[in-house]
RNA sequence: UGGCCUAUGGUGUAAUUGGUAACACAGCUGAUUUUGGUUCAGUCGUUCAAGGUUCGAGUCCUUGUAGGCCAACCA
């Protein structure tokens, strides 16, 4: 069904277009053909809700298909993460293929080829044919063995096959063009020998098709209609045709190829090879370490499926050079969570309070609001004490009227409880508080309805109950670099860019209602951020990872 | 010294296909607020350059300029 008034990209365009000419709609289908050798990053996750988008959009089927025609980089582990990152996703493939289902197919294809003098076996090392092949602005070289005989190629093809040469010996070759201004089109090599188990062919074949060879014949095995990819393969474009036409019926459906530009977001890198290279050197706790931008660290690092889906929608999908900051991604956590996450009180710099007018053993609930946003409010119980902790940056012994927090001599709402007013800062031999000591007014209390529980001060600060609060580990994250583009700083490794402060573990103590939430909760810290429970948390632990922060207009003005 | 692609506010993306350049984020003002959050109102700012076609050009043509991609038995 689609959307009306929303204007269309360039994608979209074309579809809507080749509908215009004739093209049945009931003939499109899509396909996600990730590669199993890594993790899906945030680039991906556009690519993902390109396709499943535009197959939710025209009630067509999509995909889910696995480019495993390397098997010295692909493994099962990361098949299975990638399913799991597209359903966590809110998806729902058709059909879950690999392209390594095809071997058998693209192998009868390739003997045809032979057949037609359209491929031929070339027996030159790598570094030959590599040399052969010419500059982008020279032509290349004809090999010696391109014009073998028929014969003579199906016999080599086959041994190679049967794994009668090493890795290396021998390549099959389509037969184009050496002087092509396309350096794609010059000879491109169909099938390599490699001696490797498959994940899931395992040691069936020791011929493994080459990516151009297979990625279009799958897309039209699948009778996909439409092939996106990124731009780096718009050369391929003409290759993927000329494969394709060598296999096409013109009854079925000719697949179209059409490229957009990856999605670059700044402080951060979008390349599965460079995101290896921190989770193999350690930078980072594995894939899903949550200052990824792999869409399981972001989910670990408490994004929802709707933060990232709105934000890949946001961004939208075109041709051109880009460069999406962060921030952009963050506003779209704020967005969600803003109206999904209760909200609790948490203390992570604690500075002890002590409310010297307050009964020694005395203690209360007071009722607070899970989550203002509510279209029907619902309330917990907090309780409430003589001694609470506050955030040390909620108090200055003096402080201009910007300050709207407490200060001595000041007044302040406790968020929920009471009005207090700050009496004497105690210090240690450093000069450093340790302590402010408050009176509060016991009519002032919250919903109260009293007077004084309507008088309005200016600060609100949250707390907890030293008595009654839990501890807790929290994890705060920064830029995983400290430049907007770290892998483009000249010749400079994108590695001396790390930002050494990007991850800050420290204490924190929250009220007890917590205690009880589960691995993956999300909440709102009131006046921090949001955080959601890390699966590292343990029985006697929660673990909290800070997932963005709150907007802060304060943080401006003190800057 | 070739081929292909791209160029719209600070960022990203649109513009009913030649008819008033807009949406989101960021920024800035103000209002509301028991979160310096949210919400609301307002505001700043844009078609790479030069020619040409046209009543009219972001859109078409020409020439420049800038950037990206292409020489893995990777995808």
């Amino acid at each position: 069904m689609a959307e009306e008034g929303k204007s269309l990209n360039f994608i979209e365009h074309i579809i809507e277009n080749d509908l215009k000419e004739g093209f049945s709609k009931d003939e499109l289908r899509f396909r996600f053909p990730p590669e199993p050798n890594g993790y899906l990053h945030i680039g991906h996750a556009s690519s993902i809700c390109l396709n499943f988008g535009l197959g939710e959009k025209y009630n067509a089927p999509v995909n889910l298909r696995f480019d495993d025609t390397n098997p010295a980089k692909e493994e099962q582990q990361f098949v299975d993460a990638i399913k799991r990152d597209v359903e966590w996703l809110g998806y729902q493939w058709d059909q879950e293929r690999y392209a390594s289902d095809y071997f058998e197919q693209l192998y009868k294809w390739a003997i045809e080829l032979i057949k037609l003098g359209k491929a031929y076996v070339d027996s030159q090392s790598s570094e030959e044919i590599a040399a052969q092949k010419g500059t982008p602005t020279s032509p290349g070289q004809e090999s010696p063995y391109r014009n073998r005989s028929v014969e003579e190629n199906l016999e080599l093809f086959e041994q190679m096959k049967n794994g009668d040469f090493k890795e290396g010996e021998h390549v099959l070759r389509a037969k184009i063009d050496m002087k092509a201004s396309n350096m794609l089109m010059r000879d491109p090599i169909m099938y390599r020998i490699l001696h490797k188990p498959h994940h899931r062919t395992n040691n069936d074949w020791c011929i493994y098709p080459m990516y151009d060879w297979t990625h279009g014949e799958s897309d039209y095995i699948e009778q996909v209609s439409h092939s996106f990819c990124t731009l780096e393969f718009a050369m391929h474009r003409e290759l993927y045709d000329w494969f394709l036409n060598q296999v096409y019926t013109p009854s079925k459906v000719k697949p179209k190829q059409r490229e957009f530009a990856r999605r670059n977001l700044s402080h951060t890198v979008v390349s599965k090879r460079k995101l290896l290279r921190l989770v193999e050197q350690g930078v980072v706790n594995g894939w899903d370490d949550p200052r990824m931008p792999t869409i399981s660290g972001l989910r670990r690092r408490g994004y929802t499926p709707e933060s990232i889906k709105n934000f890949a929608n946001t961004i939208g999908i075109a041709k051109r050079d880009n460069l999406i900051d962060v921030s952009l991604l963050e506003f779209h956590a704020r967005e969600d969570l803003n109206k999904k996450a209760p909200r609790i009180m948490g203390v992570l710099n604690p500075l002890k309070l002590i409310i010297t007018n307050y009964p020694e053993n005395q203690e209360e609930l007071v009722e607070a609001e899970n989550n203002p946003e509510e279209e029907v409010l619902t309330y917990r119980e907090v309780p409430f004490s003589r001694e609470i902790y506050i955030e040390q940056e909620d108090f200055r012994e003096e402080a201009n009227r910007k300050f709207f927090r407490l200060k001595l001599g000041g007044e302040v709402r406790l968020k929920n409880a009471y009005i207090i007013k700050a009496e004497k800062a105690v210090k240690d031999e450093h000069g450093n508080i340790v302590e402010v000591h408050c009176s509060y007014d016991p009519l002032s209390k919250s919903g109260s309805g009293t007077l004084e529980s309507q008088r309005k001060v200016k600060g609100t600060l949250h707390w907890v109950s030293i008595k009654h609060a839990i501890e807790v580990e929290v994890r705060e994250y920064d830029r995983l670099f400290t430049v907007a583009e770290p892998d483009r700083q000249g010749d400079k490794d994108f590695l001396e860019f790390l930002n050494p402060e990007s991850l800050k573990i420290t204490k924190g103590y929250i009220e007890p209602s917590v205690a009880t939430a589960k691995v993956g909760d999300h909440f709102q810290f009131q006046r921090l951020g949001y955080f959601n429970i890390d699966p590292d948390s343990t029985k006697d632990k929660l673990v909290f990872n800070k997932t963005v922060g709150l907007r802060d207009t304060w943080a401006k003005l003190e800057q």
